[in-house]
DNA sequence: CTAATAGTGTCTATTAGACAGTATGTT
DNA sequence: AACATACTGTCTAATAGACACTATTAG
């Protein structure tokens, strides 16, 4: 494809020609949540998890600089399902990751170039199987979302070098279409309408901890039930109570023999994932 | 567009000349759901309800004669969302319909003709606002679906000329995609993936009963509490406890000071929704 | 010993399930 | 009167929330 490197967007639009592609291209978007481990400072103190998830920048026009979601275009010959995962092998070098339609985009501006819908993919992963190192210009960022009065959201991104902020506007609807349509308010760094598709990541996600067993895709094989409770407290933006978390999440969860020491307080069982 | 009628599929695709497309669509299809009145033997007993869903036949390749849900191509210059309002204003004459967006179906060889990828919307209406006629090809299917052993799911559609019956098993995935994939182990009736498509309406309007307030989409604007009670029954697929029901309901609606007579029976009063 | 987390017991409040009973129209 | 549904009261079972308590390690 076209990797010519433009100085402008104006001069890289004017040189694009739309009829070298088709008239409607489709490409796929993909969110990658992960868990993140910030060190603490005191030596007893357990790691305090984020969740993180992984963006990568863009090297050209449009949005050149801006911060964007791993994706690319539907093959011609490839089902819809296989972009994502032929992405994320090339992204991350992993198969098998977990992975769920979210969305699909299709404002008819929502790419200056020409016309082209998104299917967006919510991916969880166990950053512990991420051995080989990211792709060039590809970052995990930890998510911070603080969710306010009047239906307002901020969401900041952190890699540690880069804060992303952007916020966005949940308007009640009639009773035509879904329940809320969403407003970007305010965007500097995100590229495409990708802050919609992060936000509904989190949203889907947190429904779907209550239901169903997603969370387990992004533990390692052995984990506490501190760290399970965790993962839950930072994907649910609240505390929960210990008993009441043991007594839900005993029915899928197996005790193992094994014990996790060294963290200058009691040893915690490690548990795995009961199919 | 192409409006000949071919005498057979294959004289039609030996005719038929993908370049002329572009070389990958986009489509949508609406799963229409609506609440039906069977009407009751005995004057006393109340008609029963059923759930129902709008299927228009082929009049032409592929698929010539069988029965699809209604939907077309997203025009270039159209944004997703508009075009399922675009074609139920044009099916019938409704505007201001409840939509939400399902899953987008990407599968290769999903239409013989070219590359078509469909994001499926659901709509949901109440049947009495359907004043006009449909248009020809139309028609309301009653849906009966049975829930049975080994993850198959049986299917009936009667519009009470034509009965459609399909199967579909729900095969558990491993940890990869989402919870389950689904494979058609009988259809001879309805065109495309259609069968999936209904499935997962079904599905998700069962789920959508419990945190959302979409049934009343389907109401018109009085009902009583046990006409109310009935939809929930037929969409949950189980009978549940009056008081059980009345308690939940009850912050969703209000009672208004009319009254529905002439049952035979003690009289109910007629709630509308409260938003 | 102390700080910090692990893990359990138990009381209470809330919600869901079950069933019986009363109410009131039409024929 | 009889049938059919409307509607309510109340007991019980199950679940969720809250809090206090005991256990066990590294330093």
């Amino acid at each position: 494809m076209d990797n010519k490197i433009y100085a402008t967007e104006g001069e890289f639009l004017k040189e694009y020609d739309p009829s070298k592609f088709d008239r409607l291209a489709l490409t796929t978007d993909i969110l990658m949540f992960s868990v993140s481990n910030e060190e603490a400072d005191n030596y007893r103190k357990t790691d305090k998890k984020k969740m993180s998830v992984l963006l990568v920048k863009r090297g050209n026009h449009p949005f050149k600089d801006k911060w964007c979601l791993p994706g690319g275009f539907v093959q011609v010959d490839e089902a819809l399902d296989e972009a994502p995962k032929r992405i994320l092998k090339s992204e991350t070098n992993l198969e098998n990751i977990y992975l769920e339609q979210l969305y699909t985009y299709g404002e008819v501006d929502r790419d200056p170039r020409m016309r082209v819908i998104s299917t967006s993919y919510m991916a969880l992963v166990d950053k512990n199987r991420l051995k080989d190192k990211l792709n060039a210009g590809a970052s995990w960022f930890d998510v911070t979302l603080y969710e306010e009065k009047d239906n307002v959201v901020d969401i900041v991104l952190d890699d540690g070098t880069n804060t992303i902020h952007f916020t966005i506007k949940k308007v009640l609807r009639e009773s035509t279409t879904d329940r809320y349509s969403f407003e970007i308010l305010k965007n500097d760094l995100l590229a495409f309408d990708h802050p919609l598709v992060i936000l509904a990541g989190l949203e889907r996600l947190r429904n779907k901890l209550e239901y169903t067993d997603v969370v387990f895709n992004m533990m390692p094989e052995l984990f506490t039930l501190g760290e399970l409770q965790q993962v839950y407290e930072v994907i649910l933006g609240k505390k929960l109570l210990d008993p009441a978390f043991r007594r839900i999440i005993a029915k899928r969860v197996v005790k193992t023999n094994k014990m996790k020491t060294g963290g200058g307080h009691r040893p915690s069982a490690l548990f795995k994932y009961k199919k």
